[in-house]
DNA sequence: CGGAATCCATGTCGATACTG
DNA sequence: CAGTATCGACATGGATTCCG
């Protein structure tokens, strides 16, 4: 089965779309502000809590430990704690996590190739609304 | 140049994930609630707004519209007016819409695709963690 | 029919402070 | 170092009403 059967124009098209708020909210995991970027990073090798955090810039402490907690959730991290003085925490990607990495970078490249003309398009829009 | 380059360990690091923002902001439209669907839907024909509103299970009159403009302004849909009486406004990809279906599509078979092993690892993750 | 406008509940996020 | 706790600003999204 594909997703492209949710476009399909059975009766039943509603009910497909209400089957799809599943993939929504996986959908929304992606979408959020930093999972993309922890993803990319994560991709080479392990990183450290705040390495994580020294090289994402302008996340917050409270940010990095909530989007990290919910990948761990998912199943996209590992969280490894090494029980030392100063503790040591390391995050990685497991095979989920690391099979995610694919498809977000080709949508990632799509972003990156089509930033001009997005831009362009929001120009062009707001020139014709109404001022504000 | 590619997105994989913001995982480069260069000193510059930290100015790469900034240059990243924009790359963030066009992907937090994919992650929104509804952007995904309409998308998948609008591949194959053009629709109609109230017909976009029955296709779309939950949806409400304000979130569609709010949507759509939204898509409009990216320049990934086209709404196009015609005064009759009803008014009747199609909606339709452009060029860019259409070729963000193709990475949307990859990454919803990822997502359908592990839906499976993101629940099983959530359910996992909220058995072990402390009791609320 | 296809919206716009308003109200309101909830969620998201950053800043700050504190802990083991 | 790697968090947790709390607060408050702001955004998101639903329900409802009104309008051309």
């Amino acid at each position: 089965m594909d997703v492209t059967e949710l476009a399909a124009h059975t009766p039943a098209e509603r009910r497909d779309t209400r089957s799809c708020l599943k993939i929504t909210q996986v959908l929304s995991r992606i979408g959020d502000k930093w999972t993309v970027l922890i993803i990319i990073l994560l991709r080479e090798r392990a990183y450290r809590f705040n390495e994580l955090k020294r090289s994402i810039d302008g996340i917050s402490q409270r940010m990095l430990t909530l989007t990290l907690r919910n990948m761990e959730r998912d199943g996209l991290v590992t969280r490894t704690v090494t029980p030392s003085i100063p503790p040591r925490v390391d995050y990685e990607l497991t095979d989920i996590g690391r099979s995610l990495a694919g498809p977000v970078k080709i949508l990632g490249d799509w972003a990156f190739e089509h930033l001009g003309r997005i831009a362009a398009a929001q120009a062009m829009f707001d020139a014709k609304s109404p001022d504000t």
